[in-house]
DNA sequence: GACAAAATAGCACGATCGTTCGATTATTTC
DNA sequence: GAAATAATCGAACGATCGTGCTATTTTGTC
């Protein structure tokens, strides 16, 4: 179902749904025009979003546009609850039918940087957001860090996870590996997307293997030895 | 001198001054020009340059502030230009001061992260720029390019250099080691500035000690262990 | 099919954008 | 100090931006 509760869970309340007459053709076209802009968005930017482009992919007028969002800034929000959408079903979701510890912690990587390299060629709002934002107050930042911070804590967890079935050791720092790993995130986006550098999926997946390496128990040794991961200095 | 030759090479050449009159008032207002529109790229990001604003903060005439540079991307680039000298600058050249291998190499990342999170209130240019130019082709994006080729280039020679003298282990990969300690400071960039966590300038000193630390060779953790790096998982 | 409501279009507004051009002021050169 | 040149201003341009208002068309309900 796409009403699914969200399990990486935002502040931000979802109960907007009370409309009366049930009328579908609104929320239909709602739908093409977000996904029109999520397009636009990942590459031109969130702020680079303009509602004039937009009618134009659409084949709509500006205003008819406009009606479905009531002003600029609840467009971009829609946008980035959108992108959390879509980002929660291709990569959360499909990641936690693994078992818990390295399987799962390992699949949410691989699918985190499937999204961030090669989607096509859409960039990560996630990411772009965060630079355009970090200087700018306001609705549309506060949502997007609820939606980054929602996304690190579920990774957190996954990596607590980690340490409590015995892959990892008991001594590991949580937040440690997720700040070096979202790195590794960051890294490839900007070699990947902007220096266009060859390469640089591979050099995310050995980080991901080298930033593990020394948290590994026995357990979490044998395990990732059996997933074919091979550590270099 | 000012007009030192710049060590990290960028591909763009230097030679554009051929006046003759020796004139400096129009330098000298340009100068002004320049660091106002550093210190709100800065926050705005280049996209968000404007000779308006420009305008209003050096209180020129739009025209006055345009006439120097002849165009909107003109201008972006000799802001990029700008920046990657004061990075020379600030970054580069005192750190190569210290002799070279491990010393040199913590000096670079030492400055690079002050740069990044403390640098008063001031955003990095290379990396929000990386962002809004990943997907737009054109000068601007390909002068950004070099300025950030350039001083990864000169990264990656420094630790090349750490490997020579036998600090690090001789079959260490270079282009890893730099593709994840520029993760760092990434995470950093994000952590600190978009989502205000404290703390997260330790996390990227810890990350440096742990990206490199399998790569030393004894010499190199003798130095490391005299420099106070301490190692958690 | 009539009626109500929702969805969309059309038009205009003030603002700001980068840019051009001619006039004016400031600076440098002789 | 005069002449020449550089620097700056002021006004205007077309374009695009977000937004508000009023029609008009489309849709869903009885």
């Amino acid at each position: 179902m796409n009403t699914r509760d969200p399990a990486i869970h935002a502040k931000t309340p979802r109960s907007e749904k009370a409309e009366r007459p049930v009328q579908h053709k609104g929320q239909q076209t709602r739908s093409a025009i977000l996904e029109a802009a999520l397009g636009l968005a990942s590459h031109v930017g969130l702020e680079g979003l303009s509602i004039g482009a937009l009618a134009e992919m659409t084949g709509m007028s500006k205003s008819g546009v406009f009606a479905h969002f009531g002003s600029r800034e609840e467009l971009q929000i829609s946008v980035i609850r959108e992108y959390h959408h879509k980002f929660e079903e291709e990569v959360f979701y499909p990641s936690i039918q693994d078992p818990r510890g390295l399987p799962r912690l390992q699949a949410l990587f691989e699918r985190w940087v499937k999204r961030v390299s090669v989607e096509l060629d859409s960039g990560c709002i996630y990411i772009s957001g965060a630079v355009e934002f970090d200087d700018r107050p306001g609705p549309v930042r506060d949502a997007l860090a609820d939606m980054v911070l929602a996304w690190h804590q579920a990774l957190q967890r996954a990596i607590r996870l980690a340490i409590e079935v015995g892959h990892l050791a008991p001594d590991t720092d949580a937040g440690q590996i997720l700040f070096e790993v979202h790195g590794l995130i960051l890294a490839l986006h900007h070699d990947a997307r902007f220096l266009r550098h060859p390469g640089s999926l591979e050099r995310a997946q050995q980080g991901f293997v080298r930033t593990l390496s020394p948290c590994l128990t026995d357990e979490g040794r044998r395990l990732s030895r059996q997933r074919g991961w091979t550590v270099h200095r």
